[in-house]
DNA sequence: GCAGGTTCTGCAAACGATTGCAGGGTTTAC
DNA sequence: GTAAACCCTGCAATCGTTTGCAGAACCTGC
């Protein structure tokens, strides 16, 4: 830590005023306290002593830390970087700064990383890794710290805000485009139903396919146990190897239909001439894939956005009205559908 | 909500002892201090409480934050989500944490950037957005704060520690590796020659051509400006439009690769049967693309590790000797390089 | 010239922890 | 039996800011 930093005092010294002065001229809101010329006096030492508020010091008097703890699976998972840079532009243009977590899905960090964040103080919470019932959430309503999730939500009953994406509209819009293209027996990769992406996108499948006069069959239906390509491949094949036909599938986020290819590959069978594809999340580079992703796309980085400006809503005002956004997203299509081999 | 307010004073009020027999207990350092029955009474009343330390007046007094600032040019850049994770697992091993700012790769981003941590006592930095003279550098320089460079350097003289790839080294590989096949006339896509990846990366193509017996024709050279899909584009649409033909083209990045792909359909040529084209970082997802990209592998992950490593032991001893540590880069061979059409 | 009102600045107590020093108590050594 | 040696624990200062309160100085109006 930097050993020469000049402090409040050391100012206050060289112009020969109380620390205290030196503070409210540091700081907008009491900056009228003080005569201009004072003032003027002040901000010149400072500059010239190099000086820079201690960030700690402050935050321990003032009990704010300007800080927000974000909790996400996984970095490396090619959704969350947009939405970081949405939470971190926001928060940096108000003089908030975020520090982040990766829990790799494991609920006991969860309770650690949390501890980690409380200790630090932060002033709120954005939550990416809830899960329908989460321990994590609920000590944070215990500890009163303003929370947000953000991407995933807990159950419905939830009483805290939350940024998601119209899930059920999502595959909506992926089933209509398959039957539109005539597609009549559609499967469906679904995500971990504990998650509430996974269990809205199934939900929305389902909802979706009766509106179009379809039934969705329960035996063209597998459960991946979490959002990764390996599973999205053994989903597949499981289904593949059913005895019911079909001859496109639904997958609940992009990385299970990357899994489908490899399965399809696997089978040699071809995309889309033999099995359309869809994915959800349009992550980066799914359009250079071979074929190119048809998929859902969502609004990253406003998530991130969004998120942040209801967490620091909530930290200036707590009582505020929980508001749960729901962000809308639209159909990429691209040329992993076409049309059944009749 | 008691919990989280519980104070070293409380637990010591509850035990019956003092405030600093309370902060002996819970500092393992200083545990042995104190009567094994008393340490005893205090953990429990502590755990009952909920008491969690104060990092904000821990860091104050003892002057250390436990912090670590990250510079980057962008998160969303898929090279970087893998390093972070190197460097936030390393530091949540011993109680660090990161704090991370994106900055666009503007300079003048990076001064206030750089303000924003030194207020927050980071006790070190890692930067990863180094340019062969850089501000911002020197400045740490002079407050004396640790500091460790990562993936790129400054100039040659430079007296801060580093993690990078061994530039030269991995795109000799791609070299040799074309040359192997036949190929003889071999472009070039240099990244920004301001950054150290570029320009090394530039004199081992140099290097690598020569020792092959090739001579590297300054026609079938061309610079990007910044490390982007679109700049690469550019480049290689310059290359083909002048005179000298070539037969394969090495890429400074992968995202400079990405460009060239969209240059090569843009021309209708084909990839690796018209042209051989090589990437550098092997970013995920560009085994998947069309055709899968023959890049050189570096080791994310571990780069991350080891700049975390570098920075804790210059944390706890200023005086050690800098290191720069230069990674092993390794080929991996895919589609989309080949023989080239006589 | 004086009561009453405005400004401004200084004082000192927090915020929650750490730590050198001193003193009380117990044990050991002679 | 007493001095020396030890082991604990409490005291109080400190890290760098902020902020309620008090008082000094100046102004205003009568």
């Amino acid at each position: 830590m930097a050993r020469s930093k000049a402090t409040i005092n050391d100012v206050a010294k060289a112009v020969g005023v109380h620390p205290s002065t030196v503070s409210r001229v540091m700081n907008p809101g009491t900056r009228h306290m003080v005569t201009a010329e004072i003032a003027k006096k002040v901000t010149e030492a400072a500059r010239g002593l190099g000086y820079h508020r201690n960030a700690l010091a402050h935050s321990l008097r003032t009990r704010r830390s300007s800080t927000v703890g974000v909790v996400i699976p996984d970095i490396t998972n090619p959704v969350f970087p947009p939405i970081l840079r949405g939470i971190e532009d926001t928060l940096a243009a108000v003089g908030y700064i975020a520090i982040i977590a990766n829990t790799d899905g494991a609920p006991d960090r969860d309770a650690v990383v949390l501890e980690h964040m409380l200790a630090r103080r932060v002033d709120g919470l954005i939550l990416a890794t809830a899960r329908r019932k989460d321990a994590v959430v609920d000590r944070c309503i215990a500890e009163e710290v303003p929370v947000v999730l953000i991407n995933r939500t807990t159950g419905k009953d939830s009483v805290v805000p939350s940024v998601v994406n119209d899930d059920v509209r999502g595959i909506g819009l992926t089933v209509s485009h398959l039957t539109g293209l005539g597609h009549r027996r559609i499967a469906h990769v679904a995500g971990p139903q504990d998650l509430s992406t996974g269990l809205e996108r199934h939900r929305g499948f389902l909802a979706a396919m009766k509106a179009a006069g379809l039934k969705a069959d329960p035996a063209l239906i597998a459960v991946a146990g979490v959002y990764s390509e390996r599973e999205g491949q053994r989903a597949l094949l499981t289904l593949l190897d059913g005895k019911k036909r079909f001859t496109a599938v639904v997958a609940a986020n992009d990385l299970l239909a990357l899994g489908c290819y490899e399965a399809l590959v696997s089978r040699e069978l071809s995309c889309p001439r033999d099995m359309s594809i869809t994915g959800f999340n349009d992550m980066p580079f799914v359009d250079k894939l071979n074929p190119p992703l048809t998929t859902v796309r969502i609004q990253h980085y406003e998530m991130g956005v969004q998120a942040a400006k209801v967490l620091l809503e909530r930290i200036t005002d707590p009582q505020a009205r929980r508001v749960d956004l729901r962000l809308e997203p639209s159909l990429v299509v691209r040329g992993s559908t076409g049309r059944p081999a009749s």
